[in-house]
RNA sequence: CGGGACGUAGCGCAGUCCGGUAGCGCACCUGAAUGGGGUUCAGGGGGUCGCGGGUUCAAAUCCCGCCGUCCCGACCA
């Protein structure tokens, strides 16, 4: 009995591992429209907790939100011709409207890039005017032909930022520093390391000069692209009149960049932590830190040990290091459930500690804390549990990054390499494989025709290999870049 | 759009080959006991068997058509 609950393991199937976690954790849900996906609360809790320091983050740095249209002209997306040709096949248009057919049809947001740029060019007269630098929340559709939760659904909420420069140099330090931010974003909060670095041409986003990437490995050892940054040069600019006064009174096309990160991220944080008792997450993004599950076996008990549960909720919710921002804990005082029970159903939301009180902890002074990433329990005196807490707290963030950058690195291969021993390693268990390239696009199409995998980045110097391949992967000439290889979501 | 599988209670499935009262587990409701790792017992509610047509005394089951979902390819944050 005790078997048929048991989660499929990760090993078995990773999908379908995946699936399972997802939806028994209540994350999210399948919608009536195929391909769409009904976040619910214990998912959109991380992801109110990812806004929020992801916009302290960008408010830091100078951003201010704002926000644009869901519907956006057809005509402006016809005006970047590399644009249109990238967004084309999964754009959802609105034909009709108020039971009229509409003179020009509506596309419905795949990104605002158009119809941003259309208002900047109203709001940037003057060098003066410069850098704008425009962040927005908001929800986009990408007609996709196969969706998975998080990962890739038709609709999706993210954050797009949008940003104009006076030089090349400016935008381009602008991208830069945005991909330092979601690094560090996802480093820190996520406790998901990723490798930064830049796109090929065929990767490249569509419209932009160059297209910068946090790639994260999953526990299949697949590549997910977890927040991508564009120099989007003066492209948009040109095609949207986006000129200004220079300091020395001519004109000139503004510089332009934009970048975002999706719910995708919740994802990514699902394959990055979890494990076969479900999810782990990291605890600053933890929408419940804490959950205490009483014990008791008589009325009494019962009686001590929830007012005692009550007393800790309070002065831990309240304690003084932590305001305004009160530990999230939560007590699990249901009579119907017995511990055994619980503990199983919030390990598999992921809770990251786990107190438990009960009658023979009263008599101690203590409180038995475990943790949801290793299992360990330790007895903690009740005089100092807000500071004990607080301490494991922060250890469980800090290991579950180093967990997770050991498995990247014992999965990761660097410095020369066989083409038949990279086909063999792609075809096994798949690997982030740092490698030579010739630079040519007639390699990289080979390459993953033959083996699924993909070049992800050319990734920045800390994270290529010593010694650097002299040899392309694929065709033996001498290697111009060394790229990441991996296959990918 | 090509290849494969599936559609039966909220979820997971059996029953279909070989037509004959619609079942099981979990979840849910009521009551009692239980309570330091998924409790037990007793009772209970819930299904136009994806939709439409055909064959038959009789269809979840056989035949035809349609719709939908999932997986694998091409596409993608």
């Amino acid at each position: 009995m005790a078997e048929e609950r048991k989660l499929t393991t990760r090993a078995e199937d990773f999908s379908a591992w995946y699936n399972e976690v997802v939806l028994r954790a209540e994350l999210a849900d399948y919608s009536p429209v195929r391909g769409c996906m009904v976040i619910r609360p214990d998912g959109f809790g991380i992801w109110e907790r990812m806004q929020r320091a992801l916009d302290d983050a960008f408010k830091a740095t100078g951003h201010r939100n704002a926000y644009f249209p869901l519907f956006i002209p057809e005509g402006f997306l016809h005006r970047e011709a590399e644009h249109v040709k990238g967004f084309a096949p999964e754009m959802a248009v609105v034909t009709h409207g108020g039971g009229k057919r509409l003179d020009e049809p509506l596309v419905v947001r795949p990104t605002s890039e158009t119809i941003i740029y259309a208002m900047f060019a109203k709001w940037v007269h003057s060098y003066r005017d410069l850098p704008l630098l425009i962040n927005q929340w908001a929800n986009v559709v990408r007609w996709e032909m196969r969706t998975r939760l998080f990962l890739r659904t038709l609709e999706f909420l993210w954050q797009e930022g949008h940003t104009a420069h006076v030089t090349h140099d400016e935008a381009e330090a602008e991208a830069r520093s945005i991909l330092v931010l979601y690094r560090d974003f996802m480093d820190e909060w996520m406790a998901m390391p990723v490798v930064t670095g830049q796109k090929t041409e065929s990767e490249r986003f569509a419209g932009a000069l160059r297209t910068y990437s946090c790639e994260a490995m999953m526990q299949d050892n697949k590549a997910l692209q977890a927040g991508t940054s564009h120099n989007l040069g003066q492209n948009f600019s040109r095609a949207f009149d986006l000129t200004f006064q220079t300091e020395s009174g001519g004109s000139d096309h503004a510089w332009n960049t934009s970048w975002g990160v999706s719910t995708r991220l919740i994802g990514g944080l699902v394959m990055t932590h979890g494990d076969d008792r479900g999810l782990r997450i990291p605890p600053l993004l933890a929408p419940t830190e804490v959950v205490i599950v009483p014990i008791w076996r008589s009325d009494s008990d019962r009686v001590r040990v929830l007012e005692a549960a009550g007393r800790i909720c309070q002065s831990l919710g309240s304690w003084e290091r932590r305001e305004p921002n009160r530990l999230r804990i939560h007590l699990d005082a249901r009579d119907t459930l017995k511990p055994g029970a619980k503990y199983y159903e919030w390990e598999l939301r992921g809770v990251p500690i786990r107190l438990e009180l009960g009658p023979r902890d009263l008599e101690k002074n203590q409180a038995v804390l475990v943790r949801r990433d290793t299992g360990a329990k330790t007895p903690a005196s009740l005089d100092t549990l807000g500071e004990d807490i607080e301490q494991l707290l922060e250890t469980i963030q800090g290991s579950m990054l180093e967990t997770a950058r050991a498995r990247r690195e014992e999965h990761s291969v660097r410095g020369a390499i066989t083409y038949d021993r990279f086909r063999e390693i792609m075809n096994d268990e798949g690997a982030f494989v740092y490698a030579g390239w010739c630079g040519s696009a007639a390699c990289e199409a080979k390459i993953k025709d033959e083996t699924k995998a993909t070049i992800r980045v050319l990734p920045d110097e800390e994270f290529r290999s010593a010694e650097r391949p002299g040899r392309c992967l694929c065709c033996d000439e001498v290697a111009t870049a060394e790229a990441l290889w991996a296959k990918a979501y």
